[in-house]
DNA sequence: CGTTTAATCTATTGATTTAGTAGACTTTTA
DNA sequence: TAAAAGTCTACTAAATCAATAGATTAAACG
């Protein structure tokens, strides 16, 4: 399950998304439209930042914003960077590998074939899933 | 990422599914073949037992062994039962739904048709992940 | 230049989950 | 009736998760 600083991630950076390009949004504003407190998600824009997901501007008329395009952010790229691995197992995993106490010889492991597969269906469509595509899907489900 | 639980409980289970129909094994063994501490082993095959998995045998020659097919044990069930949800949110859930506080309406959720496309992918491919394919593919990797 | 605004950094805390252990008890077999 | 093996109750240490507090830095504005 995703953790609730990775839900909140996600769902500022929707919030950003829909103000692409009109300036800087406070913490304190995503923080209360999102009902997300207001500390934790300061942690979580500054992990964004980092990541070159978000810039920030500080002072007055300063705050967070999207410098990817939308349709260049997607939930894998999210997901990875809040809570790390997709994969189910740590030796099925490509960008946290590590070696399997569990499974004596990778080689002879029978669950890893179904694991590898897990994840590369669970990373294409995460990778299809943009903040683009998310923001015009609310869109039409709001309409309705 | 599977508990420990999890794994050890998919190990345990294959060992079992390698001797089906072969009488009980001690959990001393499974143990110390697999590298499971006995203790926490103990209370994992009590949970497979009690989901109608494993069934066990007391005093001398006692142990335990599969009571289903290994044909019609899959991942699926065994990580629902130790780890619970598959689902990446527990609003997508399909045995262990729970309302999301952070969506706020599920209908207009744009996050929730991408986690329920994972959510039914990875069910498909765990579901059709039999202890029996399992320990026939050990058996091939094995080989070679 | 100084005040206000807003992000940044460091540190700490409480709750929950995970992983594992200890030891007494029960059932079965020989 | 003794040994073998699973069962049950309770506990604990460590890690992770979720959140908070408070001091600091940078930008804007008059």
């Amino acid at each position: 399950m995703l953790s609730k600083k990775c839900k909140y991630a996600i769902h500022a950076l929707i919030y950003l998304a829909e103000r692409y390009e009109q300036g800087p949004v406070q913490i304190q504003v995503i923080s209360e439209k999102q009902h997300i407190p207001k500390k934790f998600l300061e942690a979580i824009l500054l992990e964004l930042r980092h990541a070159k997901i978000l810039e920030s501007k500080k002072g007055k008329g300063g705050g967070y914003f999207l410098i990817k395009k939308p349709s260049e952010v997607n939930l894998m790229q999210v997901m990875r960077l809040v809570d790390g691995p997709i994969a189910l197992l740590p030796c099925v995993s490509l960008n946290y590998y590590e070696h399997c106490d569990e499974c004596r010889n990778e080689k002879t492991c029978g669950i890893r074939d179904s694991l590898i597969a897990v994840r590369d269906e669970t990373l294409r469509i995460l990778e299809q899933s943009t903040l683009a595509k998310i923001v015009k899907r609310e869109k039409q489900l709001g309409l309705k």
